[in-house]
DNA sequence: ATTTTCAAT
């Protein structure tokens, strides 16, 4: 099923200026949201539908996104036919991680929502520099809400390129610094997030009534 | 050494 938001694939040039992951991402004033949705059935995922978003008129592309979600998982909420409840899965890969608004919106809208299921790919970490950004904590909360966040990698580049953009055969040629980049955001993000962990640790502890 | 960021001109 081809997706009524953009049953165009993205163009070439447009996929590697807004994912390329360099340090200093000049000029990337637009924000890409490729995705891929499954139908959770009993123990399978089937593939339903995907394609790509971008930011418009002010609005960011993850809050665009959730505008058009009861259009793209059918039976999200309420039940189908025969009574059931449908869940989704559903694989973004954003070229900026989210704000910490969009962050917030994001952990309330799942938390409500316990059949969707949510996993994000970014290729560059949104205004995350300083310790106490709020950006970084809207990471750790989308993290406390389940969400997997990943930074993207050579494979993930791949994917997006063999899945979501018009390449007419040409294949992925990673632009120089691809891994060191990856590597390096890969090890921001571990660091950004690793409050969460030992915050869940403590909760486990105090479980156990250690 | 320093550079940027879901724009605003």
């Amino acid at each position: 099923m081809i997706s009524k938001l953009d049953s165009v694939l993205l163009a070439k040039k447009k996929f590697i200026f807004h994912y390329k992951n360099m340090r200093w991402a000049k000029g990337r004033h637009e924000t890409y949201l490729c995705f891929v949705i499954k139908r959770r059935v009993g123990p399978d995922s089937l593939s339903f539908d995907f394609g790509h978003l971008r930011n418009r008129s002010g609005c960011h592309v993850e809050l665009l996104f959730l505008r058009h979600l009861a259009a793209l998982c059918p039976g999200l909420w309420g039940s189908d036919s025969a009574g059931v409840r449908l869940s989704y899965s559903i694989t973004w890969f954003c070229s900026w991680s989210p704000c910490s608004a969009c962050s917030h919106r994001l952990s309330d809208f799942l938390s409500r929502t316990p059949n969707l299921r949510l996993r994000i790919f970014v290729s560059r970490l949104y205004f995350c520099d300083l310790e106490d950004s709020v950006e970084r904590e809207g990471l750790r909360m989308l993290k406390r809400a389940g969400v997997h966040i990943t930074v993207m990698t050579y494979k993930d580049y791949f994917y997006c390129w063999d899945t979501f953009v018009a390449r007419r055969k040409t294949g992925f040629k990673p632009w120089d610094g691809l891994q060191q980049n990856s590597v390096r955001l890969a090890r921001k993000l571990y660091r950004i997030l690793l409050p969460c962990e030992t915050e869940d640790l403590r909760d486990a502890f105090k479980l156990m009534g250690l």
